[in-house]
DNA sequence: ACGAGACGGTCAAGTAGCTTGACCATATAG
DNA sequence: CTATATGGTCAAGCTACTTGACCGTCTCGT
């Protein structure tokens, strides 16, 4: 593979990653959501039985401040709540609400939306190999929302 | 599709993307440059001929102003020159200074180191086809550095 | 049992990289 | 030759992150 190809590969992902972002984004207000990008991938972590902030900052690959940060914001538009953590004082575990819930089926119905245009110029296989292939590729790495 | 596969098919694909601009980005510090992983995708747009600011803002989906601080970083590190633009007294060329090529050529050796893993896991013909899938869904939209 | 240190969380301050708004110089169209 | 659009920069402001300090709680070795 020729060292151009490997700049020309990452400038796709990244366009494709960012195009689909956005369209998600788009979606998610569209359906009378007021949030960021970021919200819908801590939503991912937080279903179906919570996470701790110091989880989340792993999932998202930011610092826990920052994570808490996100949280409050989350609490004060009513997508989450922080309780006590069962079995641990120091930690708080934050859990979705019933509005957080409808927040993250919306976003779900956005990217399935989104992703369908894919489908219709790829094919539904090809587009789950696609998945199946970056999913072995970076298997779980922290989805930093910057470069 | 269901929809949760839609999003998890967008996160592999910020994972994937910011891993290997992770990796880049490692790799030309490595190699002896200063820099951020912006710096790459702007000189990409750079080779052969130069581009304007606008130009530059357009492929980065950034605003000009944006755009403009960044070559005025470029510009400080040695990386890239302002000239007088043929044809149109309003507009300056930017373009590369033979260090910002080296560094180029650096991100290019980087980005092929990164991909070289991705293409023991998975083969090369893969990878090519990958990228070919990528490159049809988002053509070429602008890579914002940010979600 | 208890002290040392690791860990979860928050508060506070600082910063990088973007934005909007205003403005000038040049180009282009009517 | 005036009116408007375009390329570029300056200035100010903002957002989302960072680092550093700190408190309360857990855990482990002695």
């Amino acid at each position: 593979m020729e060292n151009s190809e490997a700049l020309a590969l990452t400038a796709a992902l990244l366009a494709a990653a960012g195009d689909l972002t956005r369209r998600i984004d788009d979606g998610v207000v569209a359906r009378g959501f007021d949030g960021r990008p970021a919200y819908g991938f801590a939503f991912t972590r937080l279903v179906p039985d919570g996470a701790t902030v110091t989880e989340l900052a792993n999932h998202l690959g930011v610092t826990k401040q920052a994570a808490s940060q996100l949280v409050d914001e989350l609490v004060r538009k009513g997508y989450v709540e922080r309780r006590a953590h069962p079995g641990d004082a120091r930690a708080r575990l934050v859990v979705l609400t019933e509005r957080g819930l409808a927040c993250t089926r919306a976003a779900e119905a956005a990217a399935a939306e989104a992703v369908q245009e894919w489908v219709e110029r790829l094919g539904e296989v090809e587009v789950r190999v696609l998945r199946d292939h970056l999913t072995r590729i970076a298997p779980c790495g922290p989805l930093r929302p910057a470069w």
